[in-house]
DNA sequence: CCGTTTTGCGCAAACGGTTGCATGCTACAT
DNA sequence: ATGTAGCATGCAACCGTTTGCGCAAAACGG
């Protein structure tokens, strides 16, 4: 067995010096060199079928050309555009991804921390607000650039990324009212989850500024049962609700089935607008009237900042925000005229 | 700016070489240590808090613990639980996973194969059938073990995984049968990707060992805009089918969105039956009754495999059968009765 | 008290690339 | 002919770990 082919063994077939095949593979620029002796390199490379051996270059070079990804759940739909954004913005830049999953466990964020700096990386995005900042500290102090999202303090060398619903909510609250709903409830996500607490009070603001009101506030884990279980208590103690915004997809989806189940259908006796628009919003029966977040842009956003931390390391920025708006499907309409509370008069 | 912490700091710190640092570090069997040396290492380490160099390491290691998966895309639903269930076994076995994604591109197929062998990872599971055997090919010169999806030519060192539908699509047929359906149409994924392919031929062979006939067959992509295509076109050529078989659930997912159009209800007036049972096949409405591939299992049967091949590099093996079995859920009812063929006659 | 084993530790050579610097050579201007 | 510039290439140190082997001191058995 000879063993992998390394870069002497083409040095050799080519009859070079290992130096001149190392800077014909990398192009290094300001050092020429004959066309007849790379093409012999590059004959010998494909000849003997060489591959670099990775971990040694990137032990010998100053940059390793990775960049890291922390997300909870590589699968999470949610960011199944962004870490396609990400990939391809990193590849373009001819660098390599590593990516590193925390399943909301605090011992695994704490691993893939780890790795990141192990692994040299150049530059981290995290995609998970729940996240020790104490992980980030760890990562500051090897000058590692951040960018996050969801509320950080800002520092230099970390930059944040917040999803401002503000405007979708707005849009939705206005689309609820112009069918004439009154009454309407919230169910949010956890209140230990940053994110599904920064949802709740842009929405708080959106109310206030239009003078409305939310007739009741659950609060549910993100998933489908969370809404299930969300909207049973919701028609015991509000049952004149006629329609619910939801902190995101999954959850409005388990309220429609709740909701189903007790015969009440939507969107004719109650609206539902869901967060996020997943793929399976748009194939959800009815389809789910939401607020749509780019996931590529969270992607592509991320990238651009954290390349531009990288050349530019410990400069501030202002918070990166990724708007959310309301698409309009079939789960929202007419609010039902059989409402329990009387119509209110004008003083 | 004092560069990174090394594992020399660490010698210089405790007063210890480098040697006895790296062989605590690593628990070197067999060697013994000092107590107190032991303890005055660990606290340079804690103190100065050290980080190896992986990539340091990993060259300086004969094995790289380092395995690899190839996927279609990173955030494919039907994978996903796979991807976590993979990466759960390697973890549990103290190893580091390399995730690649060639989103259906030869091109990057190709860059996700080099990146494995330069990366020198101990073995590799390709989870998509779109995968030029050439490559797996040159994973093989490298003495890489490879587990993969799909049928590939036995040999060496491959071992592949067949997702086995024939025990699902048989108790498909029956239940249809059972429930009154004679004229049975199937909307199959594209005929150029094999894992489509295998599913027609099983289905094929469960029809005929039943003496069953299938009225109709179609081709369609495998996405939701594709079954809608495929039952627009099959409502005109062949109207007195009264269920549907579909290559996936999106397919039938499509399927069912066009046949609502049509004013076709589902389940009452035409019964689909999907394939995978995503998680969107519980939350469509109605309920996807479909064919059941447990992801989880592909994971961790594949991780198996693999780590059974790398203590047994050239050892051969059957392929690794994954079954899918049928869940009833509301998309399938007793065929309508008022149906346009005669009711046959015993001769 | 003297071999022999065991214990605890360190030297130095890998691993496979990159890169600063030196060197020989050709070409060209003086 | 001679100095000089630039082209083409190679030497050798270095990146941060692992690990085979050797060495001294301690422990042990007779």
């Amino acid at each position: 067995m000879p063993g992998p082919v390394t870069i002497r063994d083409v040095a050799r077939d080519a009859g070079v010096s290992v130096t001149t095949v190392s800077h014909i593979l990398n192009n290094t620029p300001h050092r020429p060199v004959a066309e007849a002796t790379r093409r012999k390199v590059l004959e010998a490379v494909e000849r003997l079928d060489f591959h670099a051996n990775l971990n040694a270059r990137r032990l010998a070079q100053e940059s390793s050309r990775l960049y890291g990804l922390i997300l909870s759940e590589i699968a999470n739909p949610f960011f199944a555009d962004a870490i396609r954004a990400f990939q391809a913005a990193v590849r373009r830049e001819g660098c390599d991804l590593l990516l590193a999953s925390t399943e909301y466990d605090t011992q695994l964020a704490e691993i893939a921390t780890r790795k990141m700096i192990e692994n040299k990386v150049q530059g981290v995005t995290i995609l998970t607000s729940k996240f020790d900042e104490r992980l980030v500290t760890a990562l500051r102090e090897r000058r590692i650039p951040v960018v996050r999202l969801g509320i950080s303090a800002p520092r230099p060398g970390v930059r944040p990324m917040l999803i401002d619903s503000s405007a979708g909510l707005g849009q939705a609250l206005d689309h609820l009212a112009s069918l004439g709903h009154r009454e309407i409830a919230f169910i949010g996500g956890p209140r230990d989850v940053p994110s599904a607490e920064i949802i709740r009070n842009q929405l708080e603001a959106a109310v206030a500024g239009r003078g409305l009101h939310l007739s009741c506030r659950l609060e549910c884990n993100y998933r489908t049962d969370g809404g299930w279980a969300a909207v049973r208590s919701l028609i015991c103690q509000q049952p004149s609700a006629s329609a619910i915004l939801c902190g995101n997809d999954l959850i409005a989806l388990g309220a429609i089935s709740a909701l189903e189940q007790m015969g009440i259908d939507v969107p004719s006796q109650m609206s539902v607008v869901g967060h996020d628009d997943l793929l399976i919003a748009r194939l959800a029966r009815p389809p789910l009237t939401t607020i749509r977040v780019s996931s590529e842009e969270i992607g592509r956003k991320a990238f651009e900042s954290l390349a531009e931390l990288v050349r530019n390391p410990d400069s501030e920025g202002e918070p990166i925000p990724i708007p959310g708006r309301l698409v309009i499907r079939k789960s929202t309409a007419p609010a039902p005229v059989e409402t329990t509370s009387p119509p209110s008069l004008p003083d």
